[in-house]
RNA sequence: GGAUGGGUGGUCUAGCUUGGUUAGGAUACCUGUCUCACACACAGGUGGUCGAGAGUUCGAAUCUCUCCCCAUCCA
């Protein structure tokens, strides 16, 4: 009888359910919480600080890709902690600018410039409070080890006197401007609007085809337009390079109908041969096209409308009115003189106002910039020495950087956001900036000043714009640090050690922030940038409300917990890559942790053998199999790719510890001699086990946390040192796929052999030799199949 | 129109940098089994020739070229 068959039993597992219950979850956090073990100080220790992407609350549900990529920054926060860094994970929540004030003024049905700006400051202020605390409880929920206590919002008075004293830095060092530039303007509301306001639609227009004099042939050309109205505006006629039509007029003039003012006729590539005649008017502005169009040809501009939305004296006898009006006006005067040829209905991309639905103009307005293409080739050659996650992302900011055209406009005509510390003298309209330090707001506050520091004199108005958001949000490595604040704590935590984000704000998150540090300390930021991918849906879009595709990560988290959540994230999502979110998948990975627990379960009633002895064969083949695991993890945490360990742990313990290892060393771990081929197989079993545990624990800190406190020791596991040192002989790996096979084949014989009219079960005897090559494993073979 | 990434069994995905035994895994599906950690399990099985075409090569999912399709960002 073999020890199988035995009545003895090892002792009682410590552990008594058969599946890992979530619930568990929320007594341990109560535990970190109260042993407050991520908590950061400044020490000799290396500093690791995380250049957290503060999340935007800007409305329900949270996007499930958003709460995955938290996981796994937390994941790199874990990480790092375990390798012994002192790690400063802050939380960050980010409510500035335009998405709280479409909120708010949804949420109470005002309009925010019909209302006085104090009270809609306040409605905005408090708008997302709800929101923001139920994304704090998702997160901690998640069991993300971040600096709750001393969470930060970037609409706070010390947030924005920050960004503030960087833009006087930036000032005083003659890096800011003011200049006069085409910015887009929704007549119907009166006032500029961000590009972020404007949705296209395919709207129905009229395409009219207008008679052109040449001045010098005296010949006609005809000019197709959707805005005719802007004829007075228009300062060149172009043609497309390619097209032979028009070779010959390249270089003469177009004489406009009724205004008889001559044009340059030019070529320009964006002129498209098949649209309309293929001859275009560009008109100071008639579309973003045409803005680009002046800018590269260098024309001089024509103001075709007021910032009442009416058309500027240039417009001759037609000033004055409004754009329909003009439109009519001028289509009516072109028909009476049989300037027109034909028109045309055509479908026309505009762009509109997110809110009134009205067209949107294009009109020059003053606003401030900030000098970044002096900075392009600093930031070009920084780029290459920022070491990117993955790599192939570094492309990213690099098209970017090299598309870069213009300076940064940093001005918009908003209210929720940080105010331009500045005042205007009465006197001579110089701007007089405070000295930093506080938050002010010029808008409402009178100068920390007495006098205009050109000219003396003393009534000033402050300036009512703000900040572009980005001019906040590019300094959160400069705030988490206490630049300007707290000068030991920056010398220890600046630069920053990475930057996790999503690839999507590249151009605008990442470049801005490496702009503006490079600016201001002259340091890189970081010295890591992880850039992760987007979370889309099943079918591989991306999520949005329109679609009505968005998964919200509240009840799933819910339902499967935290860690089946973070394993779910870390197994599908390759770095940099999107990843699909779909609940079987995530179902999916709730099963793998129950694996996890029952092995956990099985473990517990075995004595943990922690002095290694002189070890049987099959357990030094499994101790060279798990040698071989650390080190492809070692691999994907240094790369802070989670996909890597996740997906390796996963099939090493499932596949090849379980299915195999386990079932072969049953026998000897079941016997009740405590022999040296007992501990041997003891010690295995323990050190494979604890050391999954260790590379699953910034991935999935509950369960790993749970079984090795209830096994190992009381010491979190989220201070241990991942990796420790492991003696095997890589060279025995050679049996892996040979003992797999035979294994199989063992159990293809026994399904395929009916006794009494059923397979043979597992545990029937079988008469099969174990071959030669595996003579080192077959007393335990023999045991794990009962072969005779 | 420009840029980036991708197209591998029903679905998802590894492999492609450094070309070479029956293309690995997950999930779904079918069949059987409650075998002393686990039925959220175990065992067995069906299913792909790697987007299309051409080329390089003794040999290509893997290299080169052309084309098609998808996603995302920008215009």
């Amino acid at each position: 009888m073999s020890a199988r068959h035995d009545e003895s039993r090892a002792m009682e597992p410590k552990i008594q359910s058969t599946s890992w219950n979530p619930e568990i979850e929320k007594a341990i956090l109560k535990q970190w919480e109260e042993q407050d073990i991520y908590r950061f100080t400044i020490s000799n220790k290396p500093a690791f600080v995380i250049d957290t992407p503060p999340p935007y609350p800007s409305g329900r549900p949270w996007h499930i890709g958003a709460a995955a990529h938290y996981a796994q920054i937390d994941m790199i926060a874990r990480t790092a902690r375990m390798n012994g860094k002192n790690v400063l994970f802050p939380i960050g929540i980010d409510r500035n600018g335009l998405p709280v004030e479409i909120y708010t003024e949804k949420k109470h049905k005002v309009r925010m410039r019909q209302m006085d700006r104090e009270k809609f400051l306040e409605l905005c202020k408090v708008a997302l409070d709800d929101l923001e605390a139920e994304m704090i409880q998702i997160m901690k929920g998640m069991g993300v080890s971040g600096n709750f206590k001393e969470h930060y919002r970037t609409d706070s008075d010390d947030y924005r006197a920050l960004t503030q004293l960087t833009f006087i830095e930036l000032w005083n060092r003659g890096l800011v401007y003011l200049a006069n530039r085409p910015n887009n303007y929704c007549p119907d509301c009166g006032t500029t609007i961000a590009d972020a306001e404007i949705i296209y639609n395919e709207i129905p227009t009229k395409l009219v085809y207008m008679k052109f004099k040449i001045k010098e042939t005296g010949n006609e050309v005809i000019i197709a337009s959707t805005r005719p109205e802007l004829l007075f505006a228009c300062q060149a006629v172009i043609v497309n390079p390619a097209d032979a039509r028009y070779k010959n007029l390249q270089g003469s003039h177009a004489i406009l109908p009724l205004f008889n003012r001559e044009v340059q006729i030019r070529p320009h590539r964006s002129a498209k041969p098949e649209f309309g005649s293929g001859a275009v008017m560009v008109c100071s502005y008639g579309d973003q096209n045409d803005v680009q169009v002046f800018r590269e040809l260098g024309l001089k501009e024509i103001v075709a409308l007021n910032d009442n939305g009416l058309t500027t004296d240039a417009a001759g006898q037609y000033a004055g009115l409004r754009i329909n009006q003009a439109r009519t006006k001028v289509i009516e005067e072109l028909v009476t003189s049989g300037l027109i040829v034909k028109e045309e209905n055509i479908m026309h991309r505009t762009p509109l106002c997110e809110r009134s639905k009205t067209p949107i103009e294009i009109i020059p307005l003053h606003d401030y910039y900030v000098k970044q293409m002096d900075f392009v080739p600093q930031l070009r050659e920084l780029a290459f020495k920022l070491k990117f996650h993955p790599d192939m992302h570094r492309q990213i900011l690099l098209n970017w950087l090299d598309s870069i055209a213009i300076d940064w406009p940093v001005s918009r005509r908003r209210f929720y956001g940080t105010e331009i510390p500045i005042w205007y003298c009465n006197t001579c309209k110089a701007p007089n900036l405070p000295v930093p330090g506080r938050y002010h707001r010029p808008w409402k506050e009178k100068p920390p000043f007495d006098k205009c520091e050109k000219c003396g004199g003393s009534e000033f108005t402050g300036e009512d714009r703000t900040f572009d958001t980005w001019m906040d949000s590019s300094i959160s490595p400069l705030f988490i640090t206490k630049f300007g604040n707290d000068q030991k704590m920056f010398s220890y935590a600046y630069p920053t050690a990475i930057r996790p984000q999503a690839k999507d704000i590249i151009r605008t998150w990442l470049h801005y922030t490496m702009l503006r540090c490079v600016q201001l300390t002259g340091k890189m930021p970081w010295d890591e940038a992880w850039i992760m991918g987007y979370g889309v849906d099943e079918k591989g879009e991306k999520m949005s409300k329109s679609k009505g595709n968005v998964v919200d990560p509240f009840p799933v988290i819910q339902k499967y917990g935290a860690d089946t959540f973070r394993f779910w994230s870390a197994s599908q999502a390759n770095l940099g890559y999107d990843f699909r979110c779909s609940e079987q998948k995530i179902a999916g990975s709730q099963k793998f942790l129950s694996k996890l627990w029952n092995i956990g379960r099985f473990l517990s009633s075995f004595e943990v053998v922690e002095e290694r002895p002189e070890l049987e064969a099959s357990d030094r083949w499994m101790m060279a199999e798990l040698v071989r695991l650390v080190e492809e993890c070692r691999k994907g945490y240094e790369e802070y790719n989670f996909f890597v360990p996740a997906n390796a742990i996963r099939d090493f313990t499932w596949n090849l510890f379980a299915a195999h290892y386990v079932e072969m060393v049953k026998g000897r771990a079941y016997s009740n001699e405590n022999n040296s081929a007992k501990m041997s197989a003891l010690y295995t079993l323990h050190r494979c086990l604890s050391t999954i545990l260790l590379l699953m624990a910034p991935i999935a800190p509950f369960i790993s946390e749970e079984l090795w406190t209830k096994i190992y020791s009381k010491e979190t596991i989220h201070l241990q040192p991942m990796f420790r040192e492991e003696k095997a002989d890589s060279d025995v790996r050679k049996y892996t796929k040979q003992i797999i096979d035979f294994n199989s084949m063992v159990w293809n014989k026994k399904k395929a052999t009916i006794k009494d009219g059923k397979p043979l079960s597992l545990k029937d005897p079988i008469g099969i030799p174990v071959p030669d090559e595996l003579a080192l494993f077959a007393k335990d073979l023999k045991e794990m199949h009962n072969l005779v």
